[in-house]
DNA sequence: GTTCTTTATTGACAAATGTCATCGTTTTCT
DNA sequence: AGAAAACGATGACATTTGTCAATAAAGAAC
């Protein structure tokens, strides 16, 4: 079970994991199971963990004055989930996280980062995939402010087709910022093509 | 000249500055001034510097198919201005960076930021700015994909009041994602109210 | 296996936003 | 100071996208 972790880890860091690191990221990142559409944030509540993906398929979502929920993140095997404001600040939620899947993950509480953090594989790990999360949502950001919907939906399938795959047009019509009514019909419009 | 920096790094960091460090930091920080209109950053080249901005206004902006600009980020006094993407993957660049304003700047190569890194000051005040920049991004597509253009203007006056005094308003509609024209009509029926 | 729910498509229409053109004002440049 | 450029507002109209409703198919639940 840890082993994806511990392959994720080197995957990201050059720094090797000794016996002793292995052992405190076994303690710290504790094993949790979600079912389909049980919630891992709640919004008002604070966002307790961090969540390494095992198995399965998360949202993370917001739900505007008129009930509508929109996507701001999808995640699948291998990609960490959280609402990182709330979880460094402790501060109550503005999105809810849950389950698109029946799915398995390693949990990560607050203060046990603190101490994984020292270790130098963890901390370059980590990081980096700051790094590649920030140029990810500024892409996404640019993709937003500058492209029409079909264009939007064209450099998704580039950069995700696993989402497609793996959650309903309504959801990727949402993620994507438009109404599942204009996805179908830019998806009509592009396999006419 | 760097005082506004080191005054930077302790409101980031816990971890104080020896003399030592700040001795590196003059020697790895080197100041650069931008006239108007001048390039940080053209599209096609490597993003060579991170700039940390003493005096002046920045844009970053992405040019579309028809030459349309997109402003993807702005920058006034103690912000960082850098695309990550290609500086750190020394790729070349899909954005271009510009001064808005007459700017004074302390810009840091690639290699340099490495030994940079080495001080715990300057790796927690990078550590937490990439938090802030992600969280920061991640509330500005969500805006994007959730709230019509009214609300996206009034989240920016409150968010960045600065923005709207030292920018003009094609700039700002153009980082809000919408058409010069439609954020005049925005404006007049906001202050109709 | 049948029922209920979810998902996807499509039409008719409405609303939001974009485009183009014009005009007057302000700012910048020299 | 005078000319040129940039800025901002507005009208007319086009385009994109959203909303609502109806329908059908696929999938989940019991």
């Amino acid at each position: 079970m840890y082993e994806q972790l511990f392959s994720y880890i080197s995957r990201y860091s050059e720094s090797p994991l000794t016996e002793e690191d292995e052992t405190l990221i076994k303690i710290s990142l504790k094993p949790a199971k979600l079912k389909k559409k049980e919630f891992f944030l709640e919004q008002g509540n604070v966002c307790q963990f961090t969540g390494f993906i095992l198995k399965g398929a998360m949202r993370q979502f917001s739900i505007d004055s008129a009930g509508n929920e929109h996507i701001i993140q999808l995640a699948l095997e291998n990609w960490w989930i959280v609402d990182r404001e709330s979880y460094l600040m402790k501060t109550p939620s503005v999105y809810n996280i849950d389950a698109w899947e029946d799915t398995e993950l390693l949990v990560l509480e607050a203060d046990d980062l603190q101490r994984l953090l020292e270790i130098p594989a963890i901390k370059e790990m980590f990081w980096n995939m700051n790094q590649n999360s920030f140029i990810a949502s500024q892409k996404r950001l640019n993709n937003s402010i500058a492209l029409p919907a079909m264009e939007r939906y064209e450099q998704l399938l580039k950069s995700y087709p696993d989402f497609v795959q793996r959650f309903p047009q309504h959801i990727i019509a949402s993620y994507l910022g438009i109404s599942k009514e204009t996805l179908s019909r830019v998806r009509s419009k592009l396999f006419q093509k």
